[in-house]
DNA sequence: TGAATTTTATGATTTGAATCATAAGGCATT
DNA sequence: AATGCCTTATGATTCAAATCATAAAATTCA
């Protein structure tokens, strides 16, 4: 189910470079031109805003092999959101123009690409819907199955592990930290969630 | 700017039919299996999904000529909201292997298509960001600009003539109707907004 | 190992959008 | 022209999440 992104080895072929990025380093900001195409190859990278009072939104986290930052490749855009590396990451990185040749030459490849922002569009109208429904309990759900179902695959009831802390959780959804944790307390209890030493099951 | 789809009469050409739809009939219902890709030749459509509450959240319009309810084409997931026709419209279907097979035997359009995705990711991320950030003028704004920027391509101060009513926008936003007349008023005294007999100009 | 930071936790208070109520102005339909 | 529906409008009230405050547990890192 995770839409496997394009084989570094053709990347490489294609002349991509991987970069290092240490914790908390920039690989791009919001308003900036879009130059490169991007593919984790180690590490994860998250995309963000910070809204006016400070506060950060997370877009969405990014693990190898996922890509990002693809859209303002494609129109005349400038980057939306940031994109920092979460923890010490190798991203691969391919010129714009080399890209579209590359999709241009691999029809098979560019249907991925496609497929992924496809998925990544799905799951922005899904959030957009349970963030504007002011329900915090559904809402953190949702982003939940999200990640299991779409992101890892997982089906059984508690299969999945959520390795996000309740600030991660918060940032996804625009909530406040204390409301993920009353909230997921009061999930617990209505058996939508399981909490083992802290850790949430979904 | 407005991202101009595929030519109808290609469309036509591998067999795609005009259907027509009357005000308010559905096109397709969240949860449905893809079957067709859509576009629209006159008329407009909306996507929108019903929350618990009722409570209608419109993803977006879409007018002539352009084409909606694609990711699921892509992807192995089922429709995450409703298509409604908010007029009577004609739409164009083509069967999904066979536009997959277009997109194949035509590279350009093919981006063309990822294209048009590709920005309604990013204006997704925005409005989640907006929606998040709990402040309903800021929101608002974004939504209008959005509007007459990227889709329509203007630029000038208020030569935006928006065309919604306070209701649409409220369901756009995830506002209530009330809270987006209090907030378009007070945007008019900041400056942000023109309001001429009723109308919005942005 | 110990210090510093982050995470989880919980209670009290504030706040601003939702909700409720009501009404007048427009618009479409007959 | 009359009817009814939709839109805009505005004030009063409610309510739930944000905010504020505080602290213990866990993790990071020097």
């Amino acid at each position: 189910m995770v839409a496997s992104m394009i084989e570094e080895s053709l990347l490489i072929t294609y002349g991509a470079k991987i970069k290092k990025y240490k914790k908390n380093e920039y690989v791009f900001k919001e308003g900036q031109k879009a130059r490169y195409y991007y593919q984790v190859s180690s590490g994860e990278v998250k995309m963000n805003n910070f809204l006016e009072n400070g506060k950060e939104f997370v877009q969405s986290f990014f693990n190898a092999p996922r890509s990002f930052g693809e859209p303002p490749l494609f129109s005349d855009i400038l980057y939306p959101a940031n994109a920092v590396a979460t923890k010490d990451s190798e991203i691969l990185q391919l010129e714009k123009t080399t890209f579209l040749n590359l999709l241009r030459e691999n029809p098979d490849i560019h249907l991925k690409v496609t497929q992924a922002i496809a998925l990544r569009l799905y799951y922005k109208a899904i959030m957009a819907t349970e963030i504007s429904s002011q329900e915090p309990e559904h809402c953190i759900l949702r982003v939940l199955d999200y990640l299991k179902k779409d992101v890892y695959g997982l089906s059984g009831p508690f299969s999945f592990k959520v390795n996000l802390t309740r600030q991660q959780i918060a940032h996804l959804t625009g909530l406040r930290v204390e409301t993920v944790i009353r909230a997921t307390k009061s999930l617990e209890k209505k058996n939508e969630l399981l909490i083992k030493n802290r850790k949430l099951y979904r």
